[in-house]
DNA sequence: CCATTAATACCACACTGTGATATTATCGAT
DNA sequence: ATCGATAATATCACAGTGTGGTATTAATGG
């Protein structure tokens, strides 16, 4: 049991924590892709929402069948006190190694494009 | 080749641009484990460098052996466009995402405390 | 040439990331 | 009751990443 999380686990968690309480696998999805640009598979979310069931990070419940909605129900997921702090350590570290470093990294971006990236 | 960094790989680039242009293995696992507080073993951060620099994200150059100083020599790392663009990419991805949640996240913490973690 | 110091290299195994494919559930119309 | 459309989640296998233990290499000074 790993008790830090990687870089994809990461970002869900935090769409999970913005779309509280309604946070289901698809709307997580959306939500990472429009945020970040970033495209992703549906396999990955399930599968990474599993394993972070699996160790308590997250837990999970089935939506109401009362909705006037079709297709197949939504699974509805939380944060778990164990997941909030694995979530807080991956976010301070990644903080404490930023902080500061804005001008530098825009410094190397800028670099990066003039060298036909 | 997988395109994008992991959570570990994303704090050795951050450590490397931090420490520039003297960035090594020693000097960056330091610089991780100060920062973050996180414990990390010396073989960690030179497998992902190796394969980092497999990737092209990183290259390195052996240290001067003119240094009084005793011991095998530095191998000094520099962050190359392509590891620089990726480096962007992460950081980027988790700032959006993160964009404002400072309070959210803090209250989770709070919460995450008094249940005795 | 040996002991000490300072570093990097190697390896194997567990955990994560990913995409392709399959399955399940609900609704409305026939 | 069955079918088609819709909306979701589940499964699987493989590649990539994270980790720590152990080994090796290099330089210096006695």
């Amino acid at each position: 049991m790993t008790q830090s999380l990687g870089e994809f686990e990461q970002l869900i968690l935090l769409a999970l924590v913005r779309l509280a309480p309604n946070a289901y696998g698809v709307s997580m999805r959306k939500e990472i892709e429009t945020r970040t640009g970033r495209v992703i598979s549906a396999g990955a979310i399930y599968t990474a929402l599993e394993r972070m069931e699996a160790r308590g990070f997250v837990s999970s419940r089935l939506g109401e069948t009362t909705e006037q909605r079709r297709g197949r129900p939504r699974k509805f997921y939380r944060l778990e006190p164990t997941g909030a702090e694995a979530l807080d350590r991956s976010y301070s570290a990644f903080a404490q190694m930023a902080k500061g470093m804005g001008p530098k990294l825009a410094n190397l971006m800028s670099e990066a494009e003039h060298s036909g990236a």
